[in-house]
DNA sequence: GCGCTGCCTTGATCCATGTCAAGACGAACC
DNA sequence: GGTTCGTCTTGACATGGATCAAGGCAGCGC
């Protein structure tokens, strides 16, 4: 990571967004504390890097606010984005110095930072931290394994459905989700069709159709309105 | 699982295959011996299901001898493999009593077993079994994110490359990997497919166009020669 | 206002891979 | 030997999504 820490930033852990979320979620008082005084924040500008491929990386953190993607890309340019981190999400990887993927800020990004070390030794002592990584970690690898379904498996259409479905679980509390949705899509156009394994210009057709068909209105490019989220959803009875 | 207790498989761990790769690798002797005496094997016949998804599952096992897959399905039955299971290679998640894939027996398996709460317990307590199994975690998190790549962005016949060089990964010494290398496929034409994202036809042709163009042979379907590994590598050079 | 620039949409066409269908091959068995 | 069965290969054709190309539209600086 090449960004300076953030001065400006000094949230407090009990009033933290991602506190009941994050890898400290399950921690007790003491644990707690000793997080809290490990914690640092950074600020990331939207569009920069948070990391490259094999650079060394001796911190981890914690999304506090913004999205962030993470992408692998052959030889000759065409990239994947495997995975959307969103609040709450955890980079790094103890045990290890350098990085498998690329990571970059799609929104101004702040991140809840340890350094590695000091967060590596505390795992080893604090039992619920411990847990929770792994438990977060298990989480994250059920997620990629889905994703391989989606994009070994779906149709063009499908993955779109899935997508917009994925920001609603993310984005709006189930009690809500019956009536009409309103979300704004954290991925551009060209990163949405990167994720699902798609061209842009496919995913662009199948947003006007999904539109034709009425089952979702775009207010802008960004901002979807899913009417009947029910309607959504059953586009995918046939798959996931 | 539906498998009752193997009674003619007394395999000692000081003996074991996999003594250096799987969960145990990095045990002391003191863990090691707890490990041991917890351990019980299971074989399992080729074809057989290991676990089915949201089946309960309470053991966690480390796979001796044989190969496995895991995979999802959609409801109207297609079907992704999401990972192939290889010797040493784990099954089975802490903290949770059901899974979330169908895993199933490709050859005959023979796994090492422990019951799910005395291993929660014992990693609570043998900080190198714990490290262990953090570390394979993260490691098959990475490989569901570079199979991921795979599915998105690369065309059939790198797909299908890549897999004969995982396989060529997994089997052959890496010193003897600049002489004409054999190896034998684990999996039928179709798991390749379903594999990769493709066609069991798909799969076949592209086989037929490497034998045409020199770069593998056929013995027999499954018997694959690869007199060039480098050669065949090099068709990825434009990708991964 | 004007002209950028970045992002998105739409249309026309192409092609890699899927689909459908027919055999080929080998193993197991009688 | 012949038959059957499962797996694999090959061919002909269809199509979903990629590619190529053009244009729309909003934001921004001047």
């Amino acid at each position: 990571m090449k960004i300076s820490r953030s001065e400006d930033l000094r949230l407090d852990c009990q009033h933290c967004p991602v506190r009941h979320r994050a890898i400290c979620a399950a921690s007790d008082d003491e644990e707690f504390d000793k997080l809290n005084a490990m914690k640092f924040y950074k600020s990331i500008p939207a569009g920069q890097a948070v990391v490259l491929r094999g650079e060394k990386l001796d911190v981890v953190a914690s999304i506090v606010s913004g999205v962030a993607t993470l992408s692998k890309t052959t030889v000759d340019g065409r990239m994947q984005i495997t995975g959307m981190l969103l609040p709450s999400d955890f980079i790094g990887r103890p045990g290890r110095d350098s990085c498998e993927h690329d990571i970059s800020a799609v929104t101004d990004l702040t991140l809840c930072c340890f350094r590695r070390r000091p967060f590596e030794d505390l795992i080893e002592r604090a039992s619920s931290i411990r847990k929770r990584l792994l438990d977060i970690t298990f989480d994250e690898l059920d997620a990629a394994r889905n994703w391989m379904l989606l994009l070994g498996c779906l149709t063009a259409r499908e993955k779109i459905v899935s997508f917009l479905m994925l920001v609603v679980r993310r984005s709006v509390l189930p009690e809500d989700a019956d009536q009409p949705v309103q979300i704004d899509l954290p991925l551009s156009r060209e990163a949405m069709a990167s994720y699902l394994g798609l061209t842009i210009e496919t995913v662009s057709r199948q947003m006007s159709r999904l539109r034709k068909d009425g089952l979702i209105e775009l207010e802008t490019a960004r901002r979807v309105i899913i009417p009947d989220t029910s309607r959504l959803e059953a586009e995918l009875e046939n798959a996931d």
